[in-house]
DNA sequence: ACATTTACTCTACACTTGTAGAATTAAAAT
DNA sequence: ATTTTAATTCTACAAGTGTAGAGTAAATGT
């Protein structure tokens, strides 16, 4: 099962802090923060659909996500092509170069990047 | 208001075609073809959502999309990369160049393209 | 002309999502 | 020890989704 928009913000923030206690999921947030609740909510279930556990400390708990960023991405960036762009990267890549406006510093930036993987391989 | 993935899916066939009465959508469906009523609940909800219109022949209409392909493509990507890469788009690419395996030939491929749009700015 | 098929609307229903109050309980503060 | 705060669960409810049957009306087949 699938992570909903507002759930893939909060998994986001967990990411980044790698574990946390509520508290700081819920500062991560900005005015006008969710209620408590809402965050337990979700955070209850996210785990249920087994993209997060948690340690528990007395009886509070340190979440962590269970699965790693990279991986949920790329499934989604998969879906993304196969359903948009038959299936072909390559395609979605050249929509992407042309569909985001990036400046010339961050081509160049990609191009080397790209350069990298090439030898790579 | 947005797409759900199943109106996505159906909004992709109806770019495909350009222009597609009913029965066109549904024969684009794989067996198990989802219930006429089922497609036709979905477009009405569409039309609702302002991605699609008709043009009425007879009793029965013609369909096609109101939004660009490439237009809600790109709100797409923009959305995710402001979710999960601090909205920078060279971030995505990067993460984007390791995570889908584009064989060696594609990248090459993608360095041209990445050529080509660095000339143009 | 009548039967059949087709496109569409209306209605329905179970499930998911966004949001949060009420209740509970344990920990922390005084 | 008693009050306060914080984390969690339960409950709830309005939208939004996925799916499709029943009903209607027009077009098509014979």
């Amino acid at each position: 099962m699938q992570l909903s928009k507002t759930e893939e913000e909060l998994m986001n923030i967990l990411w980044k802090h790698k574990k946390a206690f509520m508290k700081d999921l819920l500062d991560a947030y900005e005015e006008p923060k969710p209620a408590t609740t809402t965050i337990a909510t979700l955070l209850k279930r996210m785990a249920d659909k087994g993209f997060v556990a948690y340690n528990s400390f007395g009886r509070s708990r340190e979440y962590f996500p269970l699965v790693k960023k990279k991986d949920y991405f790329s499934k989604h960036v998969n879906g993304l092509i196969k359903n948009f762009f038959n299936d072909s990267p390559t395609q979605f890549a050249s929509f992407f170069t042309q569909s985001t406006d990036l400046s010339k510093t961050e081509l160049q930036e990609l191009k080397q990047l790209i350069d990298q993987e090439i030898k790579r391989k």
